[in-house]
DNA sequence: CAGGGCCATAGGTCTAGGCCAAGCTCCCCC
DNA sequence: GGGGGAGCTTGGCCTAGACCTATGGCCCTG
C-alpha cells in the first residue's frame, strides 16, 4: 500500500495523465465501497475512527468524505455522525409547479415564504420583464421543501403594474402559477432556462441545511405567456447533491 | 475581525442561522473583488504571499482560491500560478450537433474520438437502446474541445445491428449526425435530458485539463427517430466551471 | 550560438494537531 | 420525578509545515 507512490514515479512519464490518482481518491472509493454495502440512512465509522483505519489524516479522510456528500451518497450531521444518503430526486424542466412535479414523485412538497417585497427594476431587470427602468417589481422569494426536507430557493420577480394586488393574494394562496392564471388569466407558454454549477453561499447553506461551498444546481428561468410577453424571472437554487434536472428536448424549429 | 464569533455566540440562537461566515469564505470574496478588477488572463498573486496579506494560512486561501476555481473564475496552472478566467460557454439544450451549436458562439469547436469499440449490452443499456441482452452496441467515445479547449468527453452507444459499417464510415467522417441522417435515413426527433453536477474522476479531469474533485456538469441523452425507437443514448461530463446549459420550454402535453 | 542542466518559484498533496460547536447520555440535585 | 449541567463523541474550521511536481529563466558549456 506504501509502495505504489514509488512505482508511480518509476515510469518518468505515463502516456496520458491519467493514472495519478491522489490518495484521498483511494480513500474516496474504498468508503463509496462501505457505503454501497449499507441501507440510507445507517451510519458511516467515524472521521478520526477511518482516519487510523486507512493509516492516514483526518484530513484526507475529511476531503473523500465531503466528495461523497456532495456525490449526495452521503450526509454529515454535526454531533452525531455520517449517514448514507438516500438517492437523487429528479425535477422535470417542464412548466410545471414545483408542488405539481414533486407529487408525481410521491413526495410531501412545501413551500415557505422567505421575503416577499418591492423593488426598483435595474437596467437588466427591467429589460427581462419588459418595464421600464425604476418601475416596482415584485419579489417572491420561497424556500422550497420535499417531505419536510430544505430542497429549493426560489426567488421570482414579476411587474408589479401588470399585476395589481398580488402581493396581497399571495399571503391566503398557495401556489403563485394558480393565482396568475385565475385572478389574472395569465397562462405560462414559454421559458428560457439556464442551468449552471456553483458553490452554495453562506446563506443558501444556512437555509438549505447543506455545507457551505458544496456545487449547488443554479437555474434561472424567464417566462412569457401565450403572447410573447413576459411574465416572470426566477432565480433558483437546487441541492446539487439532492436532484437531477430532466428535459425532453425537441429539433429546433425553422 | 475577531469579536463576530463571540457576538454570534451572544444571542444563543439566531433566529436564522444565517450569518456564520467561515473564514475562507470572507478571503474568498475578498479575492473576487481582485477578480473583478482585473481582465481575463491577467495573473493573481501566487498563494503563499495571498497568505501573509490576508495573515492566514496557505490551505485558507487554497480552499478560497479553489471555490473561484470551481465558478469559473480563476485557473490554476501548476508551476505558473493563478489566472483569471473567461466568462462560462453556453451550451443549448436542442437537437444540435456540438459543432454547430460552438459555432454560433463564435468559437471553433474540434473533436477527437477517444475510443471506438464494441460491447455486449448489459441489462440497462439493452432496455435504452431496445436491442437484446448481450448484443453488441458500439461505443464512441470523444473529447470535444473548443477554441483548442477540451471542454467535454461524450460517450455515444449505438445498436451496432441497426447501424452496420458505422464504425468504419465514422473513421473518416465528423459529424455523426450528419451520417446517420446521409447513410442511414435516421433523423433524431426527440431526446429525453438528464443533468447533475457531480466531481470529476481522476480519468475526466486528465482528459479536461481540470482538477479531481471539481464539479462537471453530467448529461445523459436518451434519443429518439420519429417512430419512437431509440437511436442513441450519450453520457457526457462538461467542466462545470466552464459551461452552462439552456433550453426552451413548453407547457406539458396533454 | 545552441543545448543542457540548475535553481527559484509556482501550485498540488498530505500530515499532525489544536480548538470550536452541536448532539447525546447520564447523573446529580432540587 | 423532572430539570439542568458535566462530559463524551462527532463533525467543522484552521494552522504550520513538509515534500512533491511543473514551469521557466539563467548560466554554463561545448
Amino acid at each position: 500500500m506504501s509502495t505504489d507512490l514509488s512505482s508511480a514515479r518509476a515510469d518518468t512519464r505515463a502516456p496520458d495523465p491519467t493514472d495519478r490518482v491522489p490518495k484521498y481518491y483511494r480513500v474516496k472509493q474504498r468508503l463509496l465501497g462501505m457505503t454501497e454495502a449499507r441501507p440510507p440512512g445507517s451510519a458511516m465509522p467515524a472521521e478520526r475512527f477511518l482516519a487510523l483505519e486507512f493509516r492516514t489524516s483526518r484530513t484526507t479522510v475529511r476531503k473523500a468524505l465531503q466528495e461523497l456528500v456532495s456525490e449526495g451518497r452521503l450526509v454529515r450531521i454535526q454531533g452525531k455522525g455520517t449517514f448514507v444518503a438516500r438517492p437523487k430526486i429528479y425535477r422535470t424542466l417542464q412548466l410545471t409547479s414545483y408542488t405539481e412535479d414533486m407529487r408525481n414523485q410521491g413526495l410531501v412538497p412545501d413551500s415557505r415564504v422567505l421575503t416577499m417585497d418591492y423593488l426598483a427594476a435595474g437596467e437588466e431587470l427591467a429589460a427581462l420583464l419588459e418595464v421600464k427602468r425604476g418601475e416596482r417589481v415584485l419579489r417572491v422569494e420561497r424556500l422550497r421543501l420535499a417531505g419536510g426536507e430544505p430542497m429549493a430557493i426560489e426567488a421570482t420577480h414579476l411587474s408589479a403594474r401588470r399585476f395589481p394586488g398580488l402581493r396581497r393574494k399571495l399571503a391566503r394562496r398557495t401556489s403563485l402559477y394558480t393565482t396568475l392564471t385565475e385572478v389574472y388569466g395569465v397562462r405560462l407558454a414559454e421559458a428560457d432556462e439556464t442551468i449552471e454549477t456553483s458553490p452554495a453561499t453562506p446563506r443558501e447553506a444556512g437555509l438549505l441545511h447543506t455545507d457551505v461551498g458544496l456545487p449547488m444546481l443554479r437555474l434561472s428561468r424567464h417566462s412569457r405567456d401565450g403572447t410573447g410577453t413576459p411574465v416572470e424571472w426566477v432565480r433558483a437554487v437546487y441541492r446539487g447533491s439532492r436532484y437531477r434536472f430532466t428535459a425532453t428536448l425537441t429539433p429546433p424549429g425553422p
